[in-house]
DNA sequence: TTGATTTGGAAACGATCATTTCCTAATTAG
DNA sequence: CTAATTAGGAAATGATCGTTTCCAAATCAA
């Protein structure tokens, strides 16, 4: 193996004059804009000076503001399934792991966190519905979650913890409205406990 | 009496060029445009058109577009308080009152009235953030919803259909949640019939 | 090296935004 | 009647929006 070969395994590296900004780290940046503020009302301005660019090399990376909108919308999904994986990796049962999800919800679901709202329920009322894309990606994140919350409720009718006699889909569908309505509820002022005794009482939805 | 005093019992008039258009119909179309767009999307022009008014008129009666905004968000609330008060005439029992509400607002969340939107969710993440009095408002209507939940438990447990085991505030918080969230699901296509179906399953937490 | 390519960033651009102005029309008060 | 007052509406206004342009700086290919 010589140096060229080595060369080779390297990222590949475009031609011209390299990035100097963390992609990643402008994308954190603009997120907090747009969920603080939803998309119309980020302004460009707003968001250049947040990432700590100019417009036009925010322009040069993605394009136009839908296109930071929806780099910014992928991010943030994937970071908050990293979070919320990490979680459910700590619980046993199906029941229990349901329990850690609701919880991380309800924890999501007031003070600062809660302030800042989540991006893919503040732009299903915002640019989902005149941007065919975005709205395909709304729904594909919405139709994820409920995806995910009935295999939990499967995985719990398995192994014992959940009751065989409970619809998955309709509770699924129930306790899919109610998290991502915690969300809602959680950009008024609400204290954690409050939100952690209703995530408690949801718990009865798969008993 | 004489024609004086009947002209006074007539509802006051003020002084000059008395108003042409319908104020509650022009909110009414309004608030139509600022829920299937949201406050900072919807422009004046789009909201004059559907109103059916020119902008110096508009400014003239409700003073500027957040003035608007906040005259149609006051009609949403007591036109769709009104709906939902006539739901819950119907119904016995604190826990079908309960079943009546969470069916009003499954029916609310699909189809053309889903896509439309609930107009105090959507605020919640748009006007509200930035405006105080919106905000104030936003955080009222929800104690206000939140509060008639927890009436119709405590309602429910005196009259002996649902179980006083059950904690009236914590459940009440988890039912704002739910509907809430409903509405938001509603904005991306979903059947009237799952709806149901999650409306029907969330009435385990009052069981 | 030289030329091609890409980034960074200030300044400029046209479009559109919310709002105001200005004039006419319609009504009441006296 | 006349004066005062308010509504209706077209046109103008200034601000701000998202976007593009332009040029210097930095890198790769040869």
């Amino acid at each position: 193996m010589n140096a060229t070969t080595l060369d080779h395994q390297e990222k590949t590296r475009s031609r011209g004059r390299p990035r100097e900004f963390d992609a990643e780290a402008a994308l954190d940046a603009a997120l907090r804009v747009f969920s603080e503020r939803g998309y119309h009302a980020a302004s460009i301005s707003e968001l250049t000076e947040a990432m700590g660019l100019a417009a036009g090399s925010v322009y040069k990376a993605f394009g136009d503001k839908r296109g930071i909108f929806l780099a910014a919308f992928d991010r943030y999904r994937a970071v908050r399934r990293g979070l919320l994986d990490a979680r459910l990796a700590c619980a046993e049962t199906g029941r229990d792991k349901l329990h850690a999800l609701i919880t991380f919800f309800a924890g999501s679901s007031h003070g600062e966190i809660g302030r800042q709202g989540c991006l893919v329920v503040g732009s299903a009322g915002d640019l989902a519905l005149f941007d065919e894309e975005a709205a395909e990606r709304v729904a594909t994140a919405f139709i994820t979650d409920e995806t995910l919350l009935a295999d939990l409720i499967r995985l719990g009718q398995s192994d014992g913890s959940i009751s065989a006699d409970i619809d998955a889909s309709a509770v699924a569908l129930a306790l899919l409205c109610l998290t991502k309505g915690m969300r809602v509820i959680g950009k008024t002022e609400r204290s954690g406990e409050e939100m952690a005794a209703a995530a408690e009482a949801a718990m009865k939805l798969v008993t």
